[in-house]
DNA sequence: CATTGATGATACTTTATAGTCTCATTCAAG
DNA sequence: CTTGAATGAGACTATAAAGTATCATCAATG
């Protein structure tokens, strides 16, 4: 069964390369139950098999942002379900937040920076239906989206929160923010 | 000048390693227009180097929280501080946050661990002042501040926002968060 | 039962990088 | 000018990991 020791291989790499971002060839073999030889029977070479699993990722998350999209009828509405969409997808593309290697791989680089610019887009028509406050810069509400889910998707991966739990909560947080307060206005002398 | 060159070899590791997490010593020394001799001649190794420059980092990033605490009368107040101070020192840290090798370090680990730790009965302090919204758990409010102050230090080193324009953005983003709507209700079906 | 394809194990080669050592040079202090 | 400490350059070694090749085994298929 080719494919499905191709599956089992990418999968465990993932799981190996979340762990430790350099995880040799040896352990994601060991994380498989698999052969070294056979991870080099069915990828050219480590390189090769990170790049199929990011481009795996990638696609993933494009797919789940895609039918998201698709679903809503306003920006904002699309921006709340890509959010929940790609939270839920976390675990497929985990591992390239640390992934060092792949910086140098053009493809990868550049499909991470269509996904950030397409974000952007979104998060501009999002502004033009009045839901984002004005005085923000769009680069930072992307950043800052980016980084609530990147918070979110290390919170479930280690535990901390339940995957349904942290879609809620990072809407929820992105927009209302984690003040109690109406106006959030704060004193600095008490 | 022995102090000088070992300064100068520890930010040239800093700048190197934020750039490419899997710097080699080559590549830090020629940051550091320092023969490679001579960096073996300040550290015992190259996993020692990465030691003291994280100890430097997690050094640096205690003193200015700390400072920051202590010039606050609240709870609310010492974390709106810590978090302008934290971000402030961004470029000190920032290289850890992709550094794989720096987990299998046990002192390292247990620093980040323990600020996670400190930030969190922080957070807790500023929940009994009221200032938080009570249905959020406290795990995602270290997170998602967290995730915010990595946002925001990474849009200042890639030059999208300035230091001081990102501490004003993190602190009133954590607080109000992205919306521009009152109550920030959102309805599914426009 | 025989064949075929995928696999596991293992030995081997190659390469990149860490780490050591030596020597010549430079530069500042006396 | 002399001396000594720090450095740069480069040769050298050691090692870990990637990648290759081979052979025996096992399971499915005809």
């Amino acid at each position: 069964m080719a494919l499905a020791t191709r599956e089992r291989i990418l999968e465990a790499a993932g799981r190996a390369l979340t762990r430790s971002p350099n995880a040799t060839v040896v352990q994601i073999a060991a994380e498989a139950r698999v052969g070294r030889a056979t991870v080099f029977r069915h990828f050219e070479s480590r390189a090769g098999l990170l790049r199929a699993l990011a481009e795996r990722a990638i696609d993933e998350t494009d797919r789940v942002a895609r039918e998201a999209v698709a679903q809503a009828c306003t920006a904002t509405d699309a921006l709340r379900l890509v959010t929940r969409a790609v939270v839920g997808a976390g675990e497929s593309y985990r591992f390239l937040g640390s992934a060092p290697e792949l910086d140098d791989e053009p493809e990868i680089a550049g499909a991470y920076r269509r996904q950030m610019s397409e974000l952007a887009d979104l998060v501009r028509a999002v502004r033009r239906e009045g839901f984002i406050r004005p005085d923000l810069p769009t680069a930072w509400v992307v950043a800052s989206i980016d980084g609530m889910i990147w918070a979110a998707c290390r919170a479930v991966g280690d535990g901390e929160l339940g995957v349904v739990q942290a879609q809620d909560l990072v809407w929820d947080t992105i927009t209302k923010g984690l003040s109690n307060e109406k106006a959030s206005g704060f004193r600095d002398d008490e």
